[in-house]
RNA sequence: CGGGGAGUGGCUCAGUUUGGCUUAGAGCGCUUGGUUUGGGACCAAGAGGUCGUGGGUUCAAGUCCCACCUCCCCGACCA
């Protein structure tokens, strides 16, 4: 892509009412722009981000096992009646009645419709076990939305759902999306905790919560130096570890992941059976599994970011590498980048050439701030001894390279995944 | 919902205390021309504003009064 004609709209300051840094650098590297209270638009930068992030998770959840399909945003609300969920969520979620009285709500969560749909479908124990997700908008009428991504109304959400016949497979297939999860997190470029969580409104006994530790996190984990003893912050007392007995440290963190042992409290409530061997009806039993996709844009950069911007991990970064011609108005130099452009395209790189007017500082300042790992940087002095820059975000580190060998370097160190 | 703050061009803000030299300003960004080109350049000329909305007070309102709306921060909720 070339800049000149791309639509990122960079920015020198930050709208004052952003706080988290994330927030900040989201809206200056022109990735998203806020619609109003808690609704985000993602505009073309932020939208291959968020692509990155959900090619990841389908790559790991279909490797666990687990199917895709997309299920409806609208949904009846007679089915929440089902399972008494329409009062516990009365006040999160967003109703409507439609020009026939109908009474709809936006979907918060898709426990109660994929129940309904596994019911209808799935009446013996041969089709058992079944792992279906979804990646889609959810919508929750937030008490209060805050930190841009990190609390919106409108957001993109990973959930899962497992179906198996006993408990053995539901701790088999929990087991399978734990992996994935932390497959998925790592591969995010982030550093996360694990704790035991509290399963809240979504019932079920075991639950656990992947949580990243940042600045603008919402929610406090008890961490344990000593033994790595993790858990999440239900009451103000003063605890000690329960396993050393040292004193826990507290930290801030974003819940990325929440991963449940639902048990059979929606397939009870809505009658998801099936028959087993000997024609007895059984109660499936569930498990459900989130991520917050557009949440973690945000986890991501509030733990990759300097004072220059965002420093994408390569895995999600929007582009694989910047070309800068620092003078832009220098033919040799030019040229120069539209062939090393048009050679990287050609070996499959995702690549973004910056081809406008304008002085050195703006590009470095926008190229530092939209974060892309690598860089090449092509100018007239260095020309002069057939030399180009290749710069490292991350690093912040400048190697002098044969012009010659430019692109072969660069395919390296992509391959390396440096 | 309770407590605290804020709404003035795309972004950051000044002006509001004490109404009138403001035909509403500045910087950044944008347009045109020129000079520049290794870390957010310079000169010149431009475009762009219902001062959140409605009502009121007054000869006169961005400025005073009333009501409402929106946004942000602190608490309950969650991916």
């Amino acid at each position: 892509m070339f800049w000149s004609k791309a639509f990122i709209p960079t920015l020198k300051e930050a709208p004052q009412d952003a706080e988290a840094i994330s927030h900040k650098l989201l809206f200056r590297a022109g990735m998203i722009r806020m619609l109003t209270s808690g609704v985000y638009i993602y505009l073309p930068l932020g939208l291959m981000v968020l692509d990155r992030i959900e090619s990841i998770i389908r790559e790991e959840m279909n490797a666990a096992g687990a199917q895709e399909l997309l299920l409806s945003c609208i949904q009846p609300l007679e089915l929440w009646k089902k399972t008494g969920r329409d009062e516990q969520l009365a006040d999160i979620m967003i109703r409507f009645e439609d020009r026939r009285g109908r009474n709809l709500c936006l979907g918060p969560t898709h426990e109660e419709v994929i129940t309904e749909l596994v019911k209808n479908h799935v009446n013996s124990y041969r089709q058992l076990p079944v792992v279906l997700y979804q990646i889609q908008t959810k919508f929750r009428d937030e008490i209060r939305p805050r930190f841009g991504l990190i609390r919106a109304c409108e957001f993109v959400m990973k959930d899962a759902y497992s179906f198996d016949r006993d408990q053995k497979g539901l701790e088999k297939n929990y087991e399978a999306m734990f992996t994935a999860y932390k497959n998925i997190f790592m591969r995010c470029g982030i550093k996360f905790l694990i704790t035991e969580a509290d399963s809240g409104v979504m019932g079920g006994s075991v639950s656990h919560e992947f949580m990243v530790p940042a600045q603008s996190g919402e929610d406090i984990v008890l961490f344990c130096k000593k033994c790595n003893f993790v858990k999440t912050l239900t009451e103000d007392k003063q605890e000690n570890c329960p396993r050393c007995n040292t004193a826990l440290e507290k930290k801030q963190t974003i819940e990325v992941g929440h991963v449940f042992q639902l048990g059979t409290k929606y397939s009870k409530a809505l009658g998801a059976n099936f028959l087993d061997e000997k024609g007895q009806q059984q109660t499936i039993i569930m498990g459900c599994y989130g991520i917050g996709v557009s949440r973690l844009i945000s986890a991501i950069i509030e733990q990759n970011n300097d004072e220059d911007g965002i420093i994408w991990p390569r895995e999600i970064s929007p582009f694989d590498v910047l070309v800068l011609p620092v003078q832009s108005s220098n033919k040799e130099v030019m040229d120069l980048a539209k062939k090393y452009y048009s050679e990287l395209v050609k070996k499959g790189a995702k690549v973004l050439l910056d081809d406008r007017e304008g002085t050195a500082g703006v590009k470095f300042k926008d190229a530092d701030l939209i974060g892309i790992p690598l860089r090449i940087n092509i100018g007239e002095k260095n020309l002069q001894n057939g030399k180009v820059e290749i710069s490292l975000r991350r690093e912040k580190k400048i190697n002098l390279v044969d012009k010659n060998k430019v692109v072969s370097e660069i395919m390296n160190l992509l391959k390396k995944g440096a």
